[in-house]
Order: C-alpha cells, then sequence, then structure tokens
DNA sequence: CCACGGATTGGCT
DNA sequence: GCCAATCCGTGGA
C-alpha cells in the first residue's frame, strides 16, 4: 500500500497558470477523494484544456451561464458538469478570475481504492468487461469510480475532500500532444496531453 | 476488430 | 426543440 500523507497538495498558485501549462503539468499529479474513512486516488494520465476566449469547444465560449460560472472563478476549484443525459465529467479550473479556463480530466490510472472504484463502476450484474484498464480510462468512467457528481461543483480543491497532490514527474518525452476528442468545434487545437503508453489513456 | 446507435437529462436558442 | 467535452451493447466482417 502506497503511503500518500507525505505528499503535498497543490496550491492556488499552482492553478493559477495558463491552461495549457497546468493541463500538462497535472500529468503525473494524485487526484484524491476522500469520502469517510475510505480514500479513493489515482493518477492522472491524460488531460485536455479548454479556453472559453479562443475555443469555440469550451463551455465559457457563450459567455458565462449558470452551468459554467465556476470557470470564471481563479484557477482551483471543481467543474462538475453532467453531459449526454447519463454521464458526469470532471475539470479543473484554471487561471486568472474572469478567464474562462478549465482541464478535463480524461484519464486516471488507479492508485488507492480499487475495491471500491471496482464496486462502484461495475455494481449490478453486467460485465465480463470489468477489467483493471477500463475503470477510468474515460471522463464519464472518471466519475462513476471517484464518485464525483454534481454535489461537488465547485469544490474548492486546496480546502476540501476532493484536491490534488504531487506525486510523480513526468518527462517531457513521455507526453504525448494532440487533438482533443469528441468534439465538433475547435478540433484542430492541439490541447489534449496524455503520459505515453499508459494504459489509462482513454484513446490512442 | 470496427461501426453504429440508444440511453436520457438539462442547458440554451 | 435540439443536441451534447460519453459509454456500452449489438451486429456484421
Amino acid at each position: 500500500m502506497i503511503d500518500i500523507k507525505s505528499l503535498s497538495k497543490l496550491n492556488k498558485k499552482y492553478y493559477s497558470k495558463d491552461v495549457n501549462t497546468v493541463a500538462k503539468k497535472l500529468l503525473g499529479k494524485l487526484l484524491v477523494h476522500n469520502i469517510g474513512r475510505i480514500k479513493l486516488a489515482g493518477m492522472i494520465v491524460e488531460v485536455e484544456a479548454y479556453n472559453g476566449k479562443v475555443d469555440q469547444a469550451a463551455h465559457t465560449y457563450i459567455g458565462k451561464t449558470k452551468r459554467n460560472k465556476i470557470m470564471f472563478n481563479e484557477g482551483g476549484y471543481l467543474y462538475v458538469y453532467f453531459t449526454y443525459g447519463v454521464h458526469f465529467c470532471c475539470n479543473i479550473v484554471t487561471g486568472k478570475k474572469d478567464e474562462g479556463t478549465a482541464v478535463l480530466i480524461r484519464g486516471i490510472e488507479p492508485i488507492l481504492g480499487i475495491e471500491k472504484m471496482k464496486a462502484n463502476r461495475f455494481s449490478s450484474n453486467k460485465i465480463e468487461s470489468n477489467k483493471i484498464f477500463n475503470l477510468t480510462n474515460g471522463p464519464g468512467k472518471i466519475c462513476q469510480a471517484f464518485q464525483i457528481n454534481k454535489s461537488h461543483y465547485g469544490l474548492d480543491l486546496t480546502k476540501d475532500k476532493i484536491y490534488l497532490l504531487e506525486f510523480k514527474k513526468i518527462k517531457e518525452e513521455e507526453i504525448i500532444c494532440t487533438t482533443r476528442i469528441g468534439i465538433k468545434k475547435s478540433i484542430d487545437l492541439p490541447w489534449r496531453y496524455y503520459i505515453k503508453d499508459n494504459p489509462f489513456v482513454s484513446k490512442k
């Protein structure tokens, strides 16, 4: 069992940088969710940057609304949204106040609480596809495994029970930069980053 | 292996 | 009323 007590938590200043800078640096960090005495933790292996100023695919491109308003805060908050009538997706707000930028978490390698994640993902009669790599290789899957939903919208990552820790140093040459997935606008922006050869990346 | 479509809510026009 | 920053089961090659 890995002891994460000695790892340091990312602070406000860390999240306040430019969204693409932060996105890249989030690779190798540990996402932690404390649920009672259970601790869920996993290493971020795939992310995408969204910037409403220049990016039509960003939810903030249309300006401030009830749904996206947390993205206009300064960095360090959790933006959770509901999509396709089925799934939640989890984002890290970045930058300065009123920028409207965030990083979508798309792939995670489970580290702690794996049995709990399995229970969250594969509860019922379903699935022969309950392989370990299918736990958290996608944004909707991550929220299901980590029990993240609308109630966590706007949570402060420096003060609350969901937060990020320093974990593994990722070398520049291990990072793949490419175009984003599942969008119809601004499809050519190379704002997706993932760790080369990691099995928890959602898609090559 | 790959392509396709259904699920199902809520945000915005 | 349209459609989405997705996932999964099905059906055909």
